[in-house]
DNA sequence: TCTGGGGTCCTAGGACCC
DNA sequence: TCTGGGGTCCTAGGACCC
């Protein structure tokens, strides 16, 4: 860990879920593949490459997708097969080093340093590429670079299946020439922005010579943009963000919209209750919770609550659920609902901070959490009363 | 051609504290 | 009666990514 070069690996699993679903059935290679949106609605995630020939390709819609190509065949998604592979893909990374940090559930990147150790990082490379394919039928694009985002840059470079080398030096002659749209962390709002200023690739943002006129659209990262585009990115490896969470949540699109509070509140309850199911699944407490809701317009409006202590429990996380939506709910059509927590917290880092009751003092453990409830309860309706009265201008 | 479901990080204003 | 400067936390919304 003290070598001042680095090497690290963006590897990128390419067409993730399509290939998850041939190396389930093979016989779906050559057929162009679409996932998701097999009900006939909504957008693909992913499409296999025999697919993409045709111009098709993630996020578009189902509609468009088959007008491309009317032979397209659509499979929903699986989402714990993919999870399934995910986790072969982490594993067979974890044999060479722990220095991983997954950025998605197909991507991830890699600080081959110490493992390297003077072997030629291109075999290194070509071997995992080929032991993901015939291990796991996972094919990748693997960048190689000093850094993260120089190799992010370089695993895009060439897709499918791919291995490209970026170094300082060839910044000027690989990077520069990139479109600006193609450099990672540039999307579409920011692109026509950074054009309007005349810079139209990578090389143009480096070399742009009005820092001010830059953070008008890219604010405080403006430095670091520009660092990345003269192939600089200080940013190590993070291994300990792997299986680490910032927020867990649940959404779903409802189509038809749903139209009465009764059927959004249901709807409501089930997504509470995943995001709780998950919450424990992963040992985690949540300190805050959010619920929003999307109009046929597209226009999101959320709320937001944030408890005096962490929960996982059900009914403290669907008190303020529903109390949330409450405030948000009008007698318009719900496109989507999503329930999110975050400010999660490991439980056996928590300390329990109020010994809410002592199971002995009951005769039962039921009574002993009827008290409690009730305990609950009373503290909820006075913080409520109060924040009912703090506008009062009294 | 209308727009899935999972996330991360940033921004800006306000409350509150010292 | 007017009111600094620094810091943290909270909230709503938005950009971006796969």
């Amino acid at each position: 860990m003290n070598k001042a070069y680095r090497i690290i690996f963006h590897i990128d699993l390419n067409a993730f879920f399509a290939s998850c679903e041939i190396a389930l059935n093979p016989a779906l290679k050559d057929i162009p593949l679409g996932i998701g949106g097999s009900s006939g609605k909504g957008v693909l995630t992913t499409a296999n490459y025999a697919a993409r020939k045709y111009g098709v390709s993630s996020a578009m819609s189902v509609g468009e997708a088959r007008r491309l190509c009317p032979q397209l065949k659509l499979l929903p998604v699986n989402f714990p097969l993919y999870k399934e592979k995910s986790q072969q893909f982490f594993d067979y990374l974890a044999t060479y080093t722990d220095q991983i940090e997954p950025a998605s559930i197909d991507e991830g990147y890699v600080d081959m340093t110490d493992y390297l150790d003077g072997k030629d990082a291109l075999s290194v490379a070509k071997k995992i590429q080929s032991d993901l394919k015939r291990q796991f039928s996972l094919p990748c694009s693997i960048g190689i670079a000093p850094n993260r985002f120089l190799a992010k840059m370089a695993s895009d470079y060439e897709k499918p299946e791919g291995i490209t080398v970026f170094r300082k030096r060839t910044v000027k002659t690989m990077l520069w020439p990139m479109p600006i749209e193609a450099m990672h962390g540039i999307g579409k709002k920011t692109v026509p922005n950074l054009k309007l200023l005349g810079i139209h690739t990578i090389g143009d943002l480096a070399t742009y010579d009005d820092p001010d006129k830059l953070s008008k659209f890219l604010g405080n990262s403006t430095e670091s943009f520009v660092q990345k585009a003269w192939g600089h990115d200080p940013t190590p490896v993070d291994a300990s963000r792997q299986g680490s969470h910032q927020s867990i949540g649940q959404s779903k699109t409802y189509d038809p919209p749903l139209m009465g509070y009764v059927d959004a509140l249901n709807a409501l309850e089930a997504l509470t209750f995943r995001v709780q199911e998950r919450l424990v699944e992963a040992d985690l407490k949540a300190k805050s919770i959010a619920v929003s809701w999307r109009d046929e317009a597209f226009k999101t409006t959320s709320k937001q609550f944030s408890f005096s202590f962490h929960t996982d429990a059900l009914d403290e996380l669907w008190f303020e659920a529903e109390r949330l939506f409450d405030t948000l709910f009008e007698e318009r059509p719900i496109a989507l609902l999503s329930v999110s927590v975050s400010n999660l917290e490991q439980k056996d880092r928590l300390v329990t901070q109020i010994d809410i009751y002592d199971v002995d003092q009951y005769p039962s453990k039921h009574e002993a959490l009827e008290d409690t409830l009730s305990k609950i309860n009373r503290h909820y309706q006075k913080s409520v009363l109060k924040k009912g009265t703090s506008d009062d201008p009294s």
